[in-house]
This record gives structure tokens, C-alpha cells and sequence, in this order.
DNA sequence: TCCTACGATGGACCTAGTCCAAGTCAATAC
DNA sequence: GTATTGACTTGGACTAGGTCCATCGTAGGA
């Protein structure tokens, strides 16, 4: 969405060509890309971006609360822009591939107090594995 | 415990003392050591053990369900030798640490099949982060 | 005791990611 | 419009975590 470069300038994010396409490559609801594929995306829009500022830019993204990071059991980390909607992920221990999924309920609210253990608990990251439909037949 | 060699002697496990010095060191209950913290506390047993049997270890003890990994955001792998009772972690996304939760009920279950979009979900992993004791005073 | 297939070794290699010194430019001020 | 400047970008070196492989060693069966 064009309205998260509205937002980021809000917040006072100073617009340059190479944020822009990062924000442009992130665009959608069902994205769940590496590192390395945004890279590739944001080089077919501007060829000299670099690796490091994809990086950077991921990050600030992240910690701005815009882009949450998705890791996956050894393999690059993904970076999803659907980071207002909460919800978690089914995966393909296959092939990798990634499906929003959405239970109901909170699941931070099924950790009870005395599982806790005097930590502050912020978040809970969910991640279902099985086969997908494709890989199946294996 | 000792009957996991036993129980590894039972499959036909070739027993080397490299072996069994990392099973040794995952010995315990509430363990998750990475593979690079096993290596040195195998290497204190058995100077002349390779790092690359270590990984090798660890992988088969892995694929007999003997112990299990847990992914940690950015940071190595854990092992974690308690895989015959079912539980999930709580991380302090400050310093790493990690305490076993046991939340009531399979969070397997959680995932009504409308969700599950023709996979085959086998496993489920839930990670709790948030700030222990020691590093709230942040 | 001998044999051999399975396991161990160490060093090269790989991928994902971080760091840095130097150059560039967006935004503000005039 | 021009000047200024600190934030942003760059490419390449660097690191951590992990894998691979040719060769050597040995557990366990005959
Ligand atoms: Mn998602
Ligand atoms: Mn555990
Ligand atoms: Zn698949
Ligand atoms: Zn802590």
C-alpha cells in the first residue's frame, strides 16, 4: 500500500529512492519474501540498490513495527508486511512454502501466570510444518 | 540418561566415543545448548572430537526424534535432549535464555482443518519471547 | 584376529547476515 | 535557487553458523 510511504514519512522517514522500492517490493497482503528476493525485486526496479541498504531498510522496517520477521528453521528469514493483522504460519518442511494462517484466540493468553515465570511476555510466534498439498506425494 | 544409549545400542547405533560423549553432554532436562557450546563440552571429554561430528551427532539424534531443534531468531540452533515430553519455550529476547513452558493442551488442535489448506500439519512450534527477570530493568 | 563398512577428521567451502569508511543526496534554511 | 549538513547509500571485507568431502580409523561381526 502507497499509504504505508504515507505513514513512514509521517514518522518522519526521510524518502529515498531506495526505501521507496523496498516499501513498492513489500506491497501486498499474502508476501512472505527473503532477503535475497526482495534484493532481486528491488534491482529489477533500480538496479543500483545495494544489498546492505535492503538490509538496513528490512530492519528499520521491523523495528518501526511495520514488517515482522518470519524465521524458518535454518533458511533465510522472510519479511512480512502484514504486520496488522496478527496471525500465524503454516509451512511446507518441504519446499518452504508459507500460508497465513488464522486461529482464534490469543495464543499469549494461553501461557498462564505460573508458566511464566517472572519474564514479561510481549509475543508468541506460532509455526505450523507439515507437507503441503504438492509435496505430499513424497 | 543413560538409557538413551541403551535405547540408541537398540536401533543398531554404532557406539563411538564420540558418540557418546555428546550424548553425555545432552544429558538433563532442562538443557538447550548449541552446537557449538556441545562441541566444547565434549571437547573437555574428548579433546581430539571434530566439530563436524559433532553436527553429525546431533543431526542423527535429531532425525531418531531423540532430541529436538529449536530455532532462535538470528541466534544458533539449541538442542534440546527433552523430546519425549512435549513443550514449548519461552525466550528472553534480551540475553537468549530459554525456560520450558508446558501451556495446557495440544496447540496442535488449535488449527481447525478450514485452516489447513490441504497440508498434512505434523508439528507445531510456539515460541514465547519477551524479557526475563534479570534483563527487565532494561 | 582379520576385514570392512560405517564413522571420524580437518579443512575447504557456503549462505545469510553484519560492519565500515567513503561518497551521495533529501530536506531544511536562507 | 543555492548552500549546508547529517542522514542515507555503497561495495567490499568480514563473521557466524553450518555443510561437504576425500581420506583415515575403528567397532563389531565372522
Ligand atoms: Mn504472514
Ligand atoms: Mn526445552
Ligand atoms: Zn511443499
Ligand atoms: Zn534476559
Amino acid at each position: 500500500m502507497s499509504d504505508l510511504l504515507e505513514r513512514l514519512r509521517g514518522r518522519g522517514w526521510r524518502m529515498t529512492a531506495q526505501r521507496r522500492v523496498v516499501a513498492e517490493v513489500l506491497n501486498g497482503d499474502h508476501v512472505h519474501l527473503t532477503a535475497d528476493e526482495v534484493l532481486a525485486r528491488a534491482t529489477a526496479r533500480l538496479p543500483e540498490i545495494s544489498r546492505a541498504t535492503v538490509y538496513n531498510t528490512l530492519g528499520e522496517l521491523v523495528s518501526l513495527g511495520e514488517v515482522v520477521e518470519v524465521t524458518a528453521h535454518g533458511r533465510a528469514k522472510r519479511y512480512d508486511p502484514n504486520a496488522h493483522r496478527p496471525h500465524q504460519h503454516l509451512v511446507c518442511s518441504e519446499c518452504g512454502t508459507i500460508r497465513d494462517v488464522h486461529p482464534g484466540g490469543d495464543p499469549l493468553t494461553d501461557l498462564p501466570d505460573s508458566e511464566r515465570f517472572g519474564y514479561t511476555v510481549s509475543e508468541v510466534e506460532v509455526t505450523y510444518r507439515g507437507h503441503c498439498p504438492d509435496c505430499a506425494g513424497l
